[in-house]
DNA sequence: ACTGCTATATTCCGGTCCGATATATGTTTG
DNA sequence: CAAACATATATCGGACCGGAATATAGCAGT
């Protein structure tokens, strides 16, 4: 799925200016599963403007630069529609977290704890952002289906992560006994 | 994280080809977590050979296409450390299958449910290859941690979805009696 | 026997996208 | 009052993906 797809689903959920669409897939909903450079987005949002797909508005603000609100046209919907109909391509998870952890034998557990702690608060802040969702935002069955989806795999990944955080803790002072 | 890193990674656990670590992080553990194409693979190894942290062997192989077989060096272990004694990158997530699940209300029931059963097929996939190499694989630390952690997610994930997708049958077969 | 498919093994190219940087400006914070 | 931060857009180098090309050989089907 490319930036441009990406950009008109964003837009489903009210007109946005290229700096909008970027805060919405980094703090809102999307941020779970999604993510774009202002270097894709705004080019692709001038193409789709161009493709008749956006309508584009300047506006002038005090004490802001100007800035370009784009909305969805209905051939905007309708090209979505067409684009999100198909079987979708594999989740895509790259973790250098896990990469780290696979290797932990090469490095000292001191380090290994505190990419632990990175870890689990950042899945905290993803858990913490998913379930303000869940409250403010219009309850769609999407967002429902996404909030649920989730808010599942982020709790099943913070409880298994604590338990590891406690075995290793345990395991460092054992050590650090016996010296 | 780059790509040289990920080979000097694979090639912790024994030599092998280009061909062979491609294959590695396609069927093996780390294909939970990591991805690499060929294209990224070849340059990176010719490159990690060229700084000394990598041996290359030609191997003749009859009715095969010769190979060059790369093994790690203590410069290249070294090197390895170094890379991931670091607070490591967030997580990156990217899913088709959510965006067209947050989106859910411009499709057909249909496509959604053919999506969920592809997601379901995909990590049920994903979850087979975790437990089977929980089971073959040398029971390092490392690996542990990960097909624990990789167990947990994946296994919340399929729970959630089933669900939903009962859940789904259900409304589709009131809708189709309403008719 | 012939055709096509799959597996091994590497290389190259077009295009997409990230990360960093630049620019301009107002507002909050120490 | 300077520093940091938020708003807003754009650009550039480079990393990387996906697919095609190339070469070789076993194996299944017709």
């Amino acid at each position: 799925m490319n930036v441009r797809t990406l950009c008109l689903g964003v837009l489903t959920t009210g007109e946005a200016s290229g700096y909008e669409i970027k805060k919405d897939i980094e703090d809102e909903l999307f941020s779970h599963f999604i993510d774009a450079s202002y270097s894709a987005i705004y080019p692709a949002l001038t193409q789709l403007a161009a493709d008749g797909l956006l309508t584009v508005r300047a506006e002038e603000q005090s004490g802001k630069p100007d800035k370009k609100v784009y909305a969805i046209t209905e051939a905007g919907r309708r090209a979505l529609a067409k684009a999100i109909a198909v079987v979708p391509a594999k989740d895509k998870y790259k973790s250098e977290f896990l990469f780290q952890m696979l290797l932990q034998d090469m490095i000292s557990p001191v380090v290994v704890l505190a990419a632990i702690d990175k870890q689990l608060s950042d899945l905290k802040a993803d858990l913490a952002c998913v379930q303000e969702c869940a409250m403010s935002e219009t309850q769609s069955a999407g967002s429902r289906f996404v909030v649920d989806y989730g808010n599942a795999v982020l709790t099943a990944s913070v409880t298994c992560l604590e338990q590891k955080r406690a075995e290793l803790l345990r395991l460092m002072s054992v050590t650090a006994a016996a010296e």
